[in-house]
RNA sequence: GAGAGCGUAGCUCAGCCGGUAGAGCAACUGACUUUUAAUCAGUAGGUCAUGGGUUCGAAUCCCAUCGCUCUCACCA
């Protein structure tokens, strides 16, 4: 005897029998992926519709529902379909299934698109269920669908084709709905509070509104290098000196060329924002009613869980000045030094490495991110930081070395940043040139003067209170993902030829 | 960039003090037919990431490469 397969019987690898079976399905019924099907309701709109429907009871109603087919047992006469709403039973059975439908069922895998019309009614155990009366094949797949019980597992693989991620890990699923309910909300709020939303370039002749390296390309029709930009800060103040709004903001991404890790993903999505004659206190209270009317809108409760801890994001949150903090925990009062070199000598007598070149405030930036950072679980407003780290910032008045700024942190991460802004524009000159020297000394050459936003704020900016939140990580806390790449639909990789 | 760990069937995982590859799900053939991770019997499916090395013999030990994960560094 040869392996020659007979004409029935068909090949037991998972793909070559769903192209075996596609072409029979071309053969019998043409059409494998119609244009045109509508159902009547979602699966979530079938499940609500009729949930009064008592066990062991028809309705007269007759429904067209579609979806994914998931699960199916004794030989297809039961069978869960999916939609992204939710999932329908459907039963096809010799007293109500006509032959025709039947027939398809031995064609139908799992992972197929069906799309069924039939008679709705609950089973003894209590199953909404649609006795099919019409099997409708919408999409036939080539592929097997992953493990149905444990799902896709593997990490790199739910990274790298999201689709079965989240075709078959419900977390997933719900994650992503809320990562889009949060980004809603985000705007939402933000027009509720009066901000006016705008576009500005991600696509940069000079970056600027951060340290960060950027990514460089190049534009072939006016021959210039452009970057994809660190931050949309000096566009997002230009527009505020026009006088469009005096609240402005931008949901958008943003592009670092740094590391990766857990929380940092080379673009991830920043929400900006720059209102008029308010000051960084002010911001403060836009933080905390935007990140509780979020954590309520999720958990509707402020108090959310993140792995084993509890985080409550009810204001006001607790407001702490960069000194103080660190004199809490180290004894070290900045306040009371004068001079960097006595800045590094009482660093380096508190168990600190210090470099040679670090000023006062870079001192204290330090020591705050080794022993204090890592404590600020519960969300904290860290307010008075040191000037040299903060060139937009506005000095606190009588004490020239800090300034109106802060970071919110939760859960040890930094998700907010925020200043009374800078207006006063020869100051801003002064502290860009010094930044953009650091910058050069650094070996930075690509990092220039930006004169456009300068000779704006030449032109007088209102006095402002201005805002960063780093979204993602934002999400993380309000969906408890442990990974930044969990909350970023196609996360950065490395390329692999499958 | 540094360190640690991982990579076995389409999917989820065993096997790893060296002796020639296993289960469940999915698939195929059939049985059964109001099931709920349906059940029962049978079949097929693997260059054990890739390339070298040690050895009579390597999924297993060693080296390199690729990919991933974690930690650290970088990231105001």
């Amino acid at each position: 005897m040869t392996e020659q397969k007979t004409e029935t019987a068909l090949s037991s690898d998972p793909t070559e029998v769903r192209r075996q079976k596609l072409d029979q399905l071309r053969k019998t019924i043409g059409d494998v992926y119609p244009a045109h099907f509508h159902r009547t309701l979602t699966n979530a709109e079938f499940a609500e519709k009729y949930a009064g429907l008592e066990p062991d009871q028809e309705s007269e109603d007759i429904v067209t529902v579609a979806g994914r087919v998931y699960s199916s047992r004794n030989s297809g006469m039961f069978m869960d379909i999916h939609d992204a709403s939710g999932k329908i039973q459907i039963f096809s059975h010799k007293d109500t299934t006509p032959e025709e439908a039947r027939a398809l069922l031995p064609m139908i895998d799992l992972g197929d698109i069906i799309g069924v019309k039939g008679q709705v009614r609950r089973t003894k155990r209590g199953e909404l269920t649609i006795n099919a009366h019409e099997i409708t094949m919408l999409t036939k797949t080539l592929l097997p669908m992953p493990e149905k019980y444990h799902g896709l597992a593997d990490i790199e693989l739910r990274y790298r084709k999201r689709h079965l991620d989240i075709l078959t890990n419900e977390d997933s699923k719900l994650r992503f709905q809320q990562r889009s309910k949060i980004v809603s909300g985000i705007r939402r709020f933000m027009e509720g509070e009066g901000f006016l939303e705008v576009e500005t370039p991600m696509l940069q002749t000079i970056y600027g509104g951060a340290t960060a390296d950027p990514f460089k390309t190049f534009h072939n029709t006016l021959k210039m290098d452009m970057y994809l930009r660190i931050a949309p800060e000096l566009y997002l103040k230009r527009t505020l000196v026009s006088g469009l709004s005096d609240k402005v903001f931008e949901i958008n991404r943003n592009f670092r060329n740094e590391g990766v890790s857990t929380r940092h993903n080379p673009e991830f999505t920043m929400m900006e924002c720059y209102w008029a004659y308010a000051d960084y206190e002010d911001i403060m209270g836009l933080v905390e009613r935007l990140f509780e009317g979020l954590a309520v809108s999720i958990h509707g409760t402020p108090d959310v869980t993140f792995g084993d801890k509890q985080i409550s994001f009810k204001g006001p949150f607790k407001r702490v000045p960069m000194p103080d903090a660190v004199k809490d925990v180290t004894g070290i009062d900045f306040l009371a030094i004068k001079t960097d070199e006595e800045a590094r000598a009482a660093a380096k007598a508190a168990g600190f490495e210090v470099e040679k070149d670090w000023t006062w405030g870079e001192c204290l930036a330090f020591i705050f991110e080794e022993k204090v950072e890592g404590t600020l679980i519960q969300p904290s407003h860290v307010t008075h930081f040191p000037k040299d780290i903060s060139p937009f910032a506005k000095e606190v008045p009588g004490e020239p070395r800090l300034v109106e700024r802060f970071e919110t942190y939760c859960n040890a991460w930094e998700v907010g940043n925020a200043f009374s802004e800078l207006n006063d524009p020869e100051e801003q000159r002064r502290r860009m040139v010094e930044q953009l020297e650091q910058a050069h000394a650094r070996g930075e050459k690509d990092k220039q003067l930006d004169d456009e936003f300068l000779d704006a704020i030449d032109q007088g900016m209102p006095p402002a209170g201005g805002l960063g939140i780093g979204v993602d990580r934002l999400i993380m806390l309000l969906t408890n993902a442990p990974s930044i790449r969990d909350v970023i639909l196609f996360p950065a990789r490395r390329n692999k030829a499958d």
